[in-house]
DNA sequence: CAAGCTATCAACTGATCTATTGAATAACAA
DNA sequence: TTGTTATTCAATAGATCAGTTGATAGCTTG
């Protein structure tokens, strides 16, 4: 009995060194990011405001919690999410703490600003099907590299204004970005209805979309 | 754009709240009872093998997280899980880091003890509906009370020898208990064989049962 | 209201976690 | 080889967390 007790407490405990991946902001941004695309420690320290020194440390926290792989290329190491099932756990969390915790989503609309109008994955997938729309993907061209919803262009954000002939004017626009928190897609759409354009946003984003076994293609990054 | 950043940091800072949760094995054992049924402080802290006081603690923060609501009962405070994306989210954390970290597997495995052949949902349900097979719910008959598979009959582990005589003789058994990680279906199964039936247990239990979408009756706790 | 039980609070100790700093290592190129 | 860059290591100080203990508050019952 006492046997069964240690047992057991050695199992949770084993259970909690991946939780313990989940305990740290840092961390959550880390993933949040390579959810989008593998990349290299000097990547993830600039694109989340950290030092190398610390956002290496919390990286090897999430190798050793079984979240995410690393590989050696050359003098770099570029880190990528270990399988779906740390994708889906952390859209699992994200998902949860937006519903359950009121601050989350008080923070969520604080950082996304006003709110803009939302297109439900169903309903793209029938107006792609008809071709009434175009859809656009705003992420960093990194991103659409290594991985993008089949149909997709690749507009970054910063190039939205400066490219708008390429968008037919008499096609609604539907634009996504990382996933329903990212301000991607809420600044794009926001700066394609200030140009006279028709536009809406993916209700999520590309990490949703590929989970949920939507039709899509996969490169490599760049 | 140090606005930006400053709003994204207290997104994810917001979400990290849920996120520590998770980050104690004593949490995650509490979660992992809660899933069958609500349950007061004390009967959690006796199940768990804590102090009341930290179990209250533990609780609580549980709490503040999102994951369980509470409700006063006279002098005692039942606390149950929020929702299914509590749910959801545990048995997608104990999934992926059984997935993930062979420590986990094998703490699995010390603590269930030899495997014993198992049977999946699918063909379960098929063969319920041929009534080709005895679905017996082992765990403690609450938790039956508070809800469990359709056509499953109550038999907790420690009256399964006294009650053999219930099972026909010529069915083979299909017992199920917590989870895949609940050593109440193994033991069973192994002493049915024991005992010369047939038997075999699910591969899972009743919550992910549940979760599935599987018919279900619900009732309250006793 | 007094007794008895359940749950929570408050305070404290030891342990663990985080971010920083500066040094060390690994791969590569000249 | 030497220099260069990317990553990791080691040491540290401050912050946060976990579990214990003893006291307190809330509800129910006599």
């Amino acid at each position: 009995m006492a046997e069964s007790r240690r047992a057991k407490d050695a199992l949770f405990e084993a259970i909690s060194v991946m939780g313990k991946a989940f305990a740290s902001p840092v961390r959550l941004e880390l993933l949040d990011l390579l959810a989008q695309a593998p990349r290299t420690v000097d990547e993830l320290a600039r694109a989340s405001g950290q030092t190398n020194a610390n956002a290496s440390q919390h990286l090897q926290a999430l190798h050793a919690a079984g979240l995410v792989t690393r590989e050696r290329e050359g003098t770099r190491v570029r880190y990528a999410l270990a399988g779906d099932e740390a994708l889906a756990l952390w859209l699992a969390l994200r998902e949860a703490s937006a519903v359950r915790l009121a601050e989350v989503e008080r923070a969520a609309r604080d950082y996304l600003g006003e709110d803009v109008e939302a297109v439900g994955r169903d309903e793209l997938v029938e107006r792609l099907a008809r071709g009434d729309v175009v859809l656009v993907d705003v992420r960093p061209a990194e991103e659409f590299a290594a991985g993008h919803i089949e149909g997709a262009r690749s507009i970054p954000l910063e190039e939205l204004e400066r490219r708008l002939a390429e968008l037919p004017p008499d096609h609604e626009v539907v634009a996504y970005s990382r996933g329903p928190f990212c301000a991607y897609a809420h600044d794009a759409v926001r700066r394609l209805r200030a140009a006279g354009r028709n536009a809406r946003r993916l209700e999520d984003g590309w990490p949703e979309w590929r989970l949920s076994h939507e039709p899509a293609r996969h490169h490599r990054a760049a």
